[in-house]
DNA sequence: TACGTGGCGCTTTTT
DNA sequence: GCGCCACGTA
């Protein structure tokens, strides 16, 4: 047995940072906690990023290394801003402290260990519609009878499988919960899942939940991985943990086996994302798992007036399991309750909207200091046919996201089988584009491949791609595609990802795209930002990744640092968390629609409705707007009488302001 | 086997 | 008002 013996640096040196000036005293007890568990239940704006953000400033300061440092996010932009933050305080460290998501902490370790893994390198990561596509061909090759019964689509059985994996629960757990009419099918999902499993590995690709479920069981089954990085890290923070789900707090446990340094920061108020599995019981049961664990709870809000803290304090009371706690406000009062507004319907709903943001723009505030929030992107539809009406700008954070779309997606293929070869999915995708060539063709040349592969692999795929007998209709296309495919990667060596973009637009794509498309310039602009976007990258696997882990694209990204333009935000209420404007339009709050349909039964369900409304109206610093149309216009069924939003009758009619309009 | 056309169903949230 | 799937035809 080694004996682990740590130099400390002297701690005579004060500390630079005076953290009980810059910190409230719960702020800064979390902050320069001493090692060990740590479970910080920090309420809706106040200043759980300044915590965390002065907590790896503090660490760094009493010696701790920035590359021991892992800090886990949710989203790519949350890692962003507080690594930047970080190195306001502290500069040259947060380029060498790992952060990231779950995800792309999960897909830089197995990049690392792929062999170990059990996957070759240049492995691809496949997406949802991926999963989707992959998912059709195993059902497809199954020989499971799916014409003459009701068998349920390639993407449901998808979802299944990875919802139960994501929760730990078999298929008949999962089918028996939440899909009871699928039952009687678990046993051919279960098939599909190992047939699935099966066909990943064979074509290297991993979906987005082998990033977190491989990696565990690489930590899990390779002890000597697993103890570097539990050497590495020896601090892990966490942040937004009660959306995690059970791989993940799976991944932290692992890692922090040893020493027990984690932190993990999170609010369970604002536990928003079960249906993709995430666990609030990890949040709620954190203080059994380490009962050596400190708590520390912030309870001070810096961002919203008092009257929207006492709307949104009244709002969550209706939920029973929560930790307690009560947000106070620091600001002073405005004399402005929110406002409730019951409109005739979303047509009326959206002229208020546009005639009120004009008259906040008059009275000074910015657009960017708006937003509207709603439960679904289609609930929008009004609001924005409404706002271009009379010319108001504004940004839409929800809806089809860059990198997801036909055209990048199209393009992507080609490098991805440039990277890697055995990638079924992208070679597919890519053959589909071609004139004369549909689903039929490309399985049968796919299938050709294969096998030219697993019986050759050191020829590269352009020289045996021009060996494959295809129909003479295709021939010509064909022959244009193996030599685009040579010009990606020169006798085996690939160029930089910008120049292959260049390529394959140039060899065929651009024709594609007026053909198959009406709006082809607007799609051309697009290839273009991601041509630019790929110049930031040598290496065409990071740069695939990059675009698998992050699926949305802000303009900042790509033009710089610049001003945004002035524009009002309209946004999903998931999308908006961890943001805040002045003032907050909530649309659409009727039962059905904010709380959505399918969770009026289900009381589990309707509570995390509930911490999304609690989310939505805790992004309100002065003003806040909660509207209800009494009718939904449908062309199809009829209109539809609406009830206000359960969640409005929670809330004491003193809290808020009745706005009758006319 | 590819691809165009007409009917139908139906709307969540995302790494 | 829209996208997806099934069907029929070239």
């Amino acid at each position: 047995m080694a004996k682990t013996y740590s130099l400390k640096r002297s701690s005579s040196t004060p500390l630079r940072i005076d953290y009980a000036a810059e910190l409230n005293p719960q702020q800064c007890a979390a902050a320069t906690a001493a090692p060990g568990p740590a479970l910080v239940i920090a309420g809706a704006g106040s200043g759980k990023t300044r915590t965390l953000t002065y907590r790896v400033s503090y660490l760094l300061e009493t010696g701790t290394a920035p590359w021991e440092i892992l800090l886990l996010t949710f989203t790519n932009k949350a890692s962003r801003e507080m690594l930047e933050r970080v190195a306001l305080i502290s500069p040259e460290a947060d380029r060498k402290i790992w952060g990231g998501t779950f995800h792309s902490v999960g897909n830089r370790i197995l990049r690392q260990h792929t062999e170990a893994a059990g996957y070759r390198s240049g492995f691809s990561i496949m997406d949802r519609e991926d999963q989707g596509d992959l998912m059709k061909a195993v059902v497809a090759s199954s020989g499971i009878d799916t014409k003459g019964r009701r068998f349920p689509k390639a993407e449901v059985v998808s979802d299944v499988i990875s919802l139960a994996l994501n929760t730990g629960q078999t298929i008949e757990e999962v089918c028996s919960f939440k899909y009871p009419y699928f039952l009687e099918f678990a046993d051919e999902f279960d098939g599909l899942r190992k047939q699935y499993e099966a066909r990943k590995k064979s074509i290297n690709s991993l979906d987005f939940d082998d990033l977190l479920e491989k990696t565990c069981k690489l930590l899990r089954e390779h002890e000597e991985v697993a103890d570097r990085y539990r050497k590495k890290f020896k601090v892990v923070l966490v942040d937004e943990y009660q959306d995690t789900n059970r791989l993940q707090s799976e991944f932290i446990d692992l890692l922090v086996r040893d020493h027990h340094n984690v932190m993990v920061v999170g609010d369970d108020a604002q536990s928003i994302y079960s249906w993709r599995g995430a666990d609030f019981r990890n949040i709620m049961e954190f203080p059994n798992r380490y009962p050596e664990a400190k708590v520390y709870k912030i309870e001070q809000n810096y961002r919203s007036v008092p009257e929207v803290l006492e709307l949104a304090n009244a709002a969550i009371l209706g939920n029973s399991q929560q930790f307690e706690k009560t947000l106070t406000a620091t600001r002073p009062s405005m004399e402005l309750l929110p406002a409730l507004v019951e409109l005739q319907d979303g047509n009326e709903q959206a002229a208020f909207i546009a005639q009120r943001v004009l008259e906040l723009q008059d009275e000074g505030i910015d657009l960017r200091e708006i937003a509207v929030l709603y439960r679904a992107h289609y609930h929008s539809m009004e609001v924005q046919m409404e706002l271009t009406r009379h010319g108001i700008p504004f940004e839409i954070t929800s809806g089809i996201r860059f990198f997801e779309q036909a055209h990048v997606k199209d393009v992507s293929a080609f490098l991805k089988l440039a990277t890697n070869p055995r990638d079924e999915v992208a070679f597919k995708r890519a053959v589909r584009l071609l004139p004369g060539f549909g689903n039929k063709t490309a399985d049968t040349l796919w299938r050709w491949l294969s096998e030219q592969i697993d019986v050759d692999s050191s020829t590269d795929i352009a020289t045996l791609l021009s060996e494959a007998k295809v129909p003479a209709r295709g021939a010509k296309h064909w022959q244009q595609f193996v030599y685009t495919i040579e010009e990606l990667a020169p006798a085996g060596n690939p160029v930089r990802p910008a120049e292959m973009i260049k390529s394959v637009i140039e060899a065929l794509y651009d024709d594609h795209l007026k053909v198959a498309f009406t709006n082809y310039t607007a799609r051309r602009d697009d290839l273009q930002v991601l041509m630019d976007y790929a110049g930031g990258y040598d290496n065409t696997q990071d740069f695939l990744s990059q675009l698998a882990l992050q699926t949305s694209l802000e303009s900042s990204e790509i033009t710089g640092p610049e001003e945004r333009d002035e524009a009002l935000t309209l946004s999903s209420v998931h999308q908006a968390k961890g943001l805040e404007w002045k003032v907050v339009f909530v649309i659409w709050l009727t039962d059905g629609m904010f709380p959505g349909n399918r969770s009026l039964e289900d009381p589990d369900a309707l509570e995390e409705e509930r911490r999304l409304f609690y989310v939505a109206v805790t992004r309100a610093k002065d003003q806040l707007y909660l509207s209800h149309p009494v009718l939904r216009l449908n062309a199809g069924y009829g209109d539809m009488l609406q009830r206000p939003s359960r969640f409005l009758g929670e809330i004491p009619v003193n809290l808020l302001e009745r706005w009758d309009v006319e």
